[in-house]
RNA sequence: GGGUGUGUAGUUCAGUGGUAGAACGCUACGUUGACAUCGUAGAGGUCAUAAGUUCAAUUCUUAUCACACCCA
């Protein structure tokens, strides 16, 4: 009989809109009165589908999927934040192609164009995660700039500015020319490159002499406001105090002494610039300097410059500098040196540290509490080890600048009055309440800022806002904390700290309890995966080409902790074969008629092969369980792949064909519904891992007419073993490892599979005799055996072997080639040998037999015993062959 | 410079203070009534190196080397 193939593309179609159309992903109320609650970190609104989320979501899925089976009442809440930056670029960008400037449409019209752009393609990522089957509840989807989100928002900043948490400073910030705003110190990346060393010679007031100081940055040097050298710098020591001439730019500045000054790097005096370098704006301080600032905004040079140099670019300007510098003969030494220069993560230019106004949070003061809670275990993380890491960064916290001079955001709730007070509020009439008290009876107008937050902010409140905060919901009450956060490394500072402190600030209790981090997917050979290197691997590609189960189940198993995942196409291949295995399998039971009417009293089920497999399943139920429990993902999937495969498909399926071929109807009758019912269960299993296929099948199989529910929401298998059965498993083992050595025999001997072989069993008190004779035809079919015989001769036909340790004979038609056998017997002699040896010296040890604990002393004696019966055996063995 | 992680079969990875495991790949055989997206059998390892602790170390400790990542 011919089955259809699966077909993913049709059926994991079919599923997902069935689920979601009956509103299967929405949280059960049920009697356990049991919670499980994530929130998802929320992909950029301009995202699409990556590795990264795969792995994220799926793992996410599996621990949703596996709790609302055990009867939790479950919520996964979806959702995507605005990102600020990287949704006004794009949009920026698709202006620019009909031609319009974003400051030519105003900042309202603009921001209107970007609500327009995300209605319309904002939520592709949530499409596309809704394909890879995750389970969410989709009717509660936020976004951060969703009215309730941003009032939120709001009232968290202003909450935080008047318990003095939050803050406008005038302060060095990382300055991102090109995007033209500042940005967190999170947001810089530290690139090594080469670079040019100067040296330059600047000429002491009143005297001959030179210092020669060294930088990368000349150009700065029209914002020096001093010199420094270290007070311990003998060769300096008697310029301290003396002014130079800063050359070109002709202004007057002293020599300081200061420890930061290096004597081994470059000459050992160096130039400072507080304006310009977050180092040297300490010295500044320290020293009581001026501070002068040269660059515009855009990092050109401003008034503050040299008279030609005005309005040139920094690295214009820098070439025209050393030219002049050259000219001049200040220019005494070029050196290529490698050092570390700050670039921005989202525009990779490099950063200007730049002195301006910003808003700061109190990092410091917030991150008391998160730590606490860590320390308390009230907050734990999985793998333990990024414990460490989020300690290391939580208590070295630096001020967190949350202003960013951009449109797209939450716009900052402070007004200014004329004279620039600042009155911070939820409206701008409380603002103006405000002000009128300040302002007395005087007249004034208020304007709001312009800067918005960085989108971490908002991040920051999700656990939280997304649950109805502010507001006591009920969603808040039942779902928050949240049982699991589940993300990579990545953004363990940019979120999860920050989500840490607000969340600790704002509620009573921690936003979850554990933090599972998992790892980077990267490509086979274990790189990164990146467009310019084009190595990326696009999931949903797979999902088309395998299916959304085949990379699920491939990522999940993959996902140990500790380890990067490295994907490649064989893997999901692999997986793939797995699914088509079990959907041949399930073909075998229906091309059998296996039906499951209803439910089956498992404790009185009497075929042993039916026995074996319930507890083998039972075994595999509990590993499994165990494992998602702890997030080991890897060995959980492992688990169930061995078992349906190797135990199900490949010895259990086998065993029964001899009965499906009997005439006992009751043998028959009890294997066609158990098998099913063993079905059943493997989807069940199954089913966080590879949602889509075991609902198909478990629909297919109409298996929701007997449990009376979808796979999705069926119960998680919870049964424990039955102890009567234990006997029935050792049994079964036994067959398997009788009938593997026969097999094995025969591949060696050259003996085609097909042919069967004569069975006799010499030794009296063996179990394997009464075994086979107990099991007869499920041994004969499955073995190729054709007969069991009493007559013990060898002769040509016939060959020993060991099994189970215990003598039996194969006899075959015709002659075999015992010689062949004999070589490979005198090798296992030999390693049987070097075993025993080993054990014997062990055993003469008298430290050994004092120190080590008697089970395992005894168990060593036990061993030499038994290999040494397995020794004379085999050795009987080789002295019948001639 | 400081920190973290990883080195186990050809590859990707589990694992363990006392007989070293899986998947994929490879080799041989096989189209047997679920499945060739398959079956059966097999080969393949000084558990990075060195020292230490221990009766016993692949496992614990330390050092070294290699690789990856984070922070400065």
């Amino acid at each position: 009989m011919e089955f259809k193939k699966y077909n993913h593309l049709k059926e994991e179609k079919k599923i997902s809109d069935f689920w979601i159309k009956k509103g299967l992903f929405k949280p059960k109320k049920n009697n356990l009165k049991k919670k499980f609650s994530v929130v998802i970190p929320p992909p950029n609104v301009t995202g699409r589908l990556h590795m990264g989320h795969a792995l994220n979501n799926s793992l996410q899925d599996v621990l949703v999927r596996f709790n609302r089976m055990k009867g939790y009442e479950t919520l996964w809440q979806p959702g995507t934040d605005h990102a600020g930056i990287a949704t006004q670029a794009v949009v920026e960008k698709n202006l620019e192609k009909e031609g319009v400037k974003k400051n030519d449409l105003g900042r309202d019209k603009f921001i209107k164009r970007v609500w327009e752009w995300k209605e319309e393609s904002g939520g592709i990522i949530l499409d596309q995660l809704k394909k890879l089957g995750c389970s969410c509840d989709w009717s509660r989807t936020r976004f951060t700039m969703d009215k309730d989100l941003s009032e939120a928002v709001i009232k968290v900043f202003v909450d935080l500015y008047n318990d003095k948490l939050i803050y406008k400073d005038k302060k060095l910030v990382n300055w991102d020319t090109k995007l033209q705003t500042a940005i967190s110190d999170l947001e810089v990346v530290q690139k090594d490159v080469q670079s040019q060393l100067y040296y330059i010679d600047y000429e002491i007031e009143n005297s001959e002499d030179k210092i020669t100081i060294a930088t990368t940055r000349p150009e700065t040097m029209m914002g020096d406001t001093a010199i420094a050298v270290n007070p311990k710098d003998k060769r300096y020591i008697n310029l301290i105090g003396k002014k130079v001439k800063i050359p070109i730019v002709n202004r007057v500045v002293k020599i300081i002494a200061d420890y930061y000054a290096d004597p081994n790097q470059g000459s050992g005096a160096v130039k400072i610039t507080p304006a310009h370098d977050f180092n040297d704006y300490e010295v500044g301080k320290r020293n009581k300097l001026n501070i002068i600032n040269i660059f515009e905004k855009n990092g050109k040079i401003n008034k503050n410059g040299v008279k030609n140099f005005i309005g040139l670019d920094r690295f214009e300007a820098r070439k025209l500098l050393i030219h002049q510098l050259k000219e001049k003969g200040n220019l005494t030494k070029i050196e290529t040196i490698k050092n570390t220069v700050p670039y921005g993560d989202r525009s990779n230019t490099i950063i200007e540290p730049l002195l301006t106004e910003q808003w700061f949070v109190n990092a410091k003061k917030l991150s008391k509490k998160p730590i606490k809670i860590v320390n308390e275990g009230k907050t734990s993380f999985f793998p333990n080890n990024w414990t460490k890491i989020y300690f290391q960064w939580m208590k070295n916290i630096e001020p967190w600048c949350i202003s960013r001079q951009i449109w797209w955001g939450h716009r900052i709730p402070a007004w200014y009055d004329e004279s620039n007070n600042i009155f911070v509020a939820e409206k701008e009439s409380e603002a103006f309440i405000l002000a009128k008290k300040k302002n007395k009876n005087k007249k004034f107008k208020l304007t709001q800022e312009t800067d918005v937050l960085d989108t971490w902010f908002s991040s920051a409140l999700w656990p939280f806002a997304t649950l109805g905060w502010p507001a006591k919901t009920k969603e808040l009450s039942k779902f928050y904390p949240t049982s699991v956060l589940v993300t990579g490394f990545d953004i363990i500072f940019f979120w999860v700290a920050r989500m840490m402190m607000m969340g600790n600030y704002f509620n009573k209790l921690t936003p979850f309890y554990k933090v599972y981090v998992h790892a980077l997917v990267r490509d086979e050979k274990g790189q990164k995966m990146s467009k310019s290197k084009g190595n990326v691997i696009d999931p949903l590609e797979l999902i088309n080409e395998y299916g959304a189960d085949s990379l699920r189940f491939t990522l999940i198993s993959m996902a140990s902790p500790g380890r990067d995942v490295k994907l490649s196409k064989n893997r999901v291949t692999g997986n793939r074969n797995f699914i088509t295995k079990i959907w041949s399998a399930n073909n075998f039971l229906k091309i059998n008629n296996c039906k499951l009417e209803k439910k089956i009293n498992f404790d009185s089920i009497k075929l042993p092969i039916n026995q074996w497999i319930f507890n083998e399943f039972v075994e595999t139920q509990n590993l499994v369980s165990k494992n998602i429990e702890v997030f080991r993902f890897d060995e959980a999937a492992k688990q169930a792949y061995k078992f349906i495969w190797h135990s199900y498909c490949d010895w259990y399926l086998e065993f029964l064909k001899p009965i499906f071929n009997s005439k006992n109807k009751a043998d028959v009758k009890e294997a066609k519904k158990f098998s099913s019912f063993m079905m059943a269960n493997i989807l069940q299993i199954l089913h966080p891992f590879v949602p889509f296929f075991t609902e198909t099948v478990w629909s297919k199989n109409k298996y929701k007419f007997v449990f009376k529910k979808d796979l999705i929401s069926s119960s998680w298998p919870q049964y424990k073993k039955v102890k009567k059965y234990n006997k029935s498993q050792t049994d079964i083992n036994n067959i398997i490892e009788l009938i593997s050595n026969i097999r094995s025999t025969k591949a060696e001997l050259k003996i085609t599979p097909k042919l069967f072989c004569e069975l006799s069993f010499s030794e009296k008190s063996g179990k394997l005799k009464k075994l086979t004779n107990n099991n007869l035809t499920l041994i004969k079919q499955v073995g190729r055996v054709s007969s069991i015989i009493n007559d013990k001769y060898i002769d040509k036909n016939s060959i020993d072997i060991l099994v189970l340790k215990e003598k039996i004979t194969l006899k075959f038609e015709g002659d075999i080639d015992l010689l062949s056998q004999k070589e490979r017997i005198l090798q296992k002699i030999g390693s049987i040998k070097k075993q025993i040896d080993a054990l014997n010296n062990k055993l003469k040890n008298r430290a050994y037999l004092k120190n080590a604990p008697i089970e395992i002393v005894q168990n060593d004696k036990k061993l030499v015993k038994e290999l040494t019966v397995e020794d004379e055996k085999l050795r009987s063995i080789v002295s019948s062959i001639n």
